[in-house]
DNA sequence: CAGGATAGTACGAAAATCGTAATATTCAAG
DNA sequence: CTTGAATATTACGATTTTCGTACTATCCTG
């Protein structure tokens, strides 16, 4: 995803949601976990995902943003120039919903609104500097959470892990 | 957490809250991770934790449980006899709010409540079985992603991606 | 230009969260 | 035993958030 994505052309298309497949058994080059291995990943992801919802939290606490506005503003810093349709079918929210999220944060002078000339039907949104401010505010509670994470391993284990993750972040399905 | 707490024992106290410590300079055992390393970790995490938020709209779809009462209902299935301020406080949201979404999850008929004869001030909550069986569809949606995240790699890396997260869900701190 | 598609907003209803106050019960002195 | 503080929860009302429907404005296509 480049910033600066062009007005008119979709970030996120309406039938673009990915659907989780159900496990069928037809036979992959990767060899398909065990039932007992899914189990512990998944117990071990719970303790991570209540982690990162500590950071969250007192992310929030701190410029009193609830969690759709956060992503909202996240998403419009990584995304500049893009428009309210995408952000509400990224993060799966109703149109009107999205549009209320967007004027908490105008008000609050963390995005801004602008028409393009050459459609103007839509609106172009950006953080502002205060906007960029908040964002690097909310993705430190994440990034602690992560330098938690890496410091209860060793140096090899932690190269390890980020290799991992970015194999897995960056395959496809 | 051991099944069937005991009323009377406070699961989360007041105080309990892990605060997160900002990274002071001081020489641990433990070798630091970069800047870099912790801004790599980050970035895939992101992508982890988006995964995950599609599989809990998936399961949300399904029952029209709301992310908090889902996540009480987990937590009551887990800890069954716990109390109202257990739940809130684990949740970390006001014991009104707690409150109400018991109200919701009983009478969707998923949990039931029952008065202790030993603290009559308190309700001891445990998931029925209807109860039971929305858990094991919450918690499916959970599990295919950890698969997904499973079948992206081989499997000595499945076994070390296991063993790195059981060791960082297991470290203090 | 007409008709339809697209992007967003206005408005009102429904739902959720939370703070304050009230109720019921337990506990600890005196 | 009684009084008062502490604890666990609920009742109630205010505020905020989400969302569906209807509407406006603009673009596109023939």
């Amino acid at each position: 995803m480049q910033p600066g994505c062009s007005p008119g052309m979709r970030l996120f298309p309406r039938g673009a949601v990915l659907a989780p497949e159900e496990p069928t058994c037809f036979a992959t080059a990767m060899t398909e976990p065990t039932q007992e291995q899914v189990e512990q990943l998944t117990r071990a992801f719970a303790r991570f995902t209540r982690r990162f919802k500590v950071a969250d939290a007192a992310a929030a606490a701190d410029n009193a943003l609830n969690a759709l506005d956060a992503e909202t503003l996240v998403f419009v810093g990584d995304n500049p120039g893009c428009g309210i349709g995408d952000v509400a079918r990224y993060l799966k929210v109703a149109m009107t919903t999205m549009s209320s999220a967007i004027d908490r944060l105008v008000k609050k002078e963390l995005i801004e609104r602008r028409r393009p000339e050459d459609d103007r039907r839509s609106v172009a949104l950006k953080a502002t500097a205060k906007g960029r401010r908040a964002i690097q505010d909310h993705v430190a509670g994440y990034r602690q959470a992560c330098r938690a994470m890496l410091r209860s391993l060793d140096p090899g284990e932690q190269r390890e892990l980020i290799r991992l993750s970015e194999k897995i972040a960056d395959s496809e399905t």
